[in-house]
DNA sequence: CTGAAAGTATTGCATTGCAATACTTAATAT
DNA sequence: ATATTAAGTATTGCAATGCAATACTTTCAG
């Protein structure tokens, strides 16, 4: 869907416009918060002319704002309205949210809820506890489903997953991250057996995660729910013993109520 | 600069497609999660073949997606990516994060960050610890400064602040919000005094709220701290006693390092 | 089974967006 | 200081792209 032959794009009703104006926007990333005119040239491809229409345009709409003495443009807060438009319409945030604080509290560890996005993991909700790292603390990361979303992987059939896998940039992350698509597929394989997934310091040094995916009623998974703890506090037989529990639960409950 | 006259507008180098594109996206809003042809046509005032035009490129970038049986369209969870984009760069997330978190520990109360744009308070961190109300725990949410966002308004003088107020939909949310313009000036005054502000029952009912502004070095308000608690277990004095202080430090901690 | 409403496809037209270029301002080096 | 280059802004003629009307197909209600 994201990199594939795109055959939406030669219909006649695809409005070439919008892409241009959406890869401008889609420029401000992580590294780029602050772009002037000619960056954004070099980053989107776009000429000049293009790049100068669009980045009025942004502005005018209150997307962009532009510094006035550096004549660099960034973001404005106002592109978080559409991420607050699809949370608050998705019935799967209503009913997880109250399991999730229930299970931040139970536990005293961050917990985080999940969704697949073509090759990705979009987390939804973060309920952060401790601060690793500051992008693990806020809503809209994306991370590859392969090395953090294992637990979602688990309810796709094998053909899917290898899809997955083969469009996913597979490079590692930290050096414990597992790349192979071998050893993927075998760790998806332990996940639908066991019904969870642990994942250590995979994404992150230090980090041990715990998570289990959430169906509905008719069996199309839907999210992960995670629970975070520091590794070093919490050995593997403690997490089993005491996280693992509740992350089942809450994705049980959370399954009941969609 | 939401609904005053728009020179910018008239300006060649403005993109009207761009305009109607994304004016689709906003049409998503609260109330409105799953949308056909026919209601985007009603809601934006766009012609068919326009909507028709840009549902199809909106779902060809991944923006929204159809509903193959109903033939209606929702957001992804890819819109969430550009909010994730601009909190990622805001050097005041970054800063604030921390202290915020310490904040909800030590209150065991929910902990909020937001700044302002246009006329309102957009929320760019929440940090819930009991759910009163869903809406309450995203972020992205966009709430009228005259009455969630007095702290803020407080850093600027009186013209500006008339003027956001007259352009302001000052409707009551509950019937303990202040609307009235004079009221409201006194309102922010007092909190100028005091450097603080307390806010009860004017958003949600069972809700009190304590905040304080975060002014940069320049002395430039950049945000405002909030800590919201349920008014049956925190009367005034005890919210006096034990959350001012902590509110008004934690502006101050975000402060020092911005 | 019928009719209305919602959604999809096609087409000719001209508006709108395109890109080249000239102009202005800012930043850096000599 | 002054030259030199790079970055940003304004203008313009051209035609490709987006426009809206309309015809066609599907869906659903009565």
């Amino acid at each position: 869907m994201e990199n594939g032959k795109t055959p939406k794009r030669d219909n006649p009703l695809f409005v070439g416009s919008l892409e241009k104006g959406i890869r401008l926007l889609e420029a401000f990333d992580a590294g780029h918060k602050c772009l002037g005119l000619n960056d954004l040239v070099k980053l989107t491809g776009l000429n000049k002319s293009a790049v100068q229409r669009f980045l009025h345009t942004w502005e005018a709409l209150g997307y962009l704002s532009k510094d006035v003495v550096t004549r660099r443009f960034r973001l404005t807060p106002k592109v978080m309205s559409l991420g607050y438009n699809f949370l608050r319409g998705e019935r799967l945030v209503e009913v997880a949210t109250p399991f999730l604080l229930d299970a931040r509290k139970r536990t005293g560890n961050s917990v985080y809820l999940g969704t697949l996005y073509d090759t990705s993991i979009v987390y939804l909700i973060r309920l952060p506890q401790r601060l690793l790292l500051l992008e693990g603390t806020l809503p809209g990361r994306r991370v590859p489903a392969f090395c953090g979303g294992r637990a979602f992987l688990s309810c796709l059939d094998d053909a899917e997953v290898l899809d997955i896998l083969k469009r996913s940039d597979l490079s590692a992350i930290t050096p414990y991250t597992i790349t192979g698509i071998d050893e993927n597929m075998q760790e998806i394989a332990k996940v639908r057996e066991k019904g969870f997934c642990i994942s250590r310091q995979e994404q992150l040094m230090g980090e041990i995660a715990v998570s289990a995916p959430v169906r509905d009623m008719q069996g199309t998974p839907r999210a992960v729910v995670y629970i975070s703890a520091r590794i070093s506090e919490w050995p593997p037989e403690r997490v089993e013993s005491e996280l693992v529990p509740i992350v089942l639960e809450t994705a049980g409950m959370i399954r009941a109520q969609l």
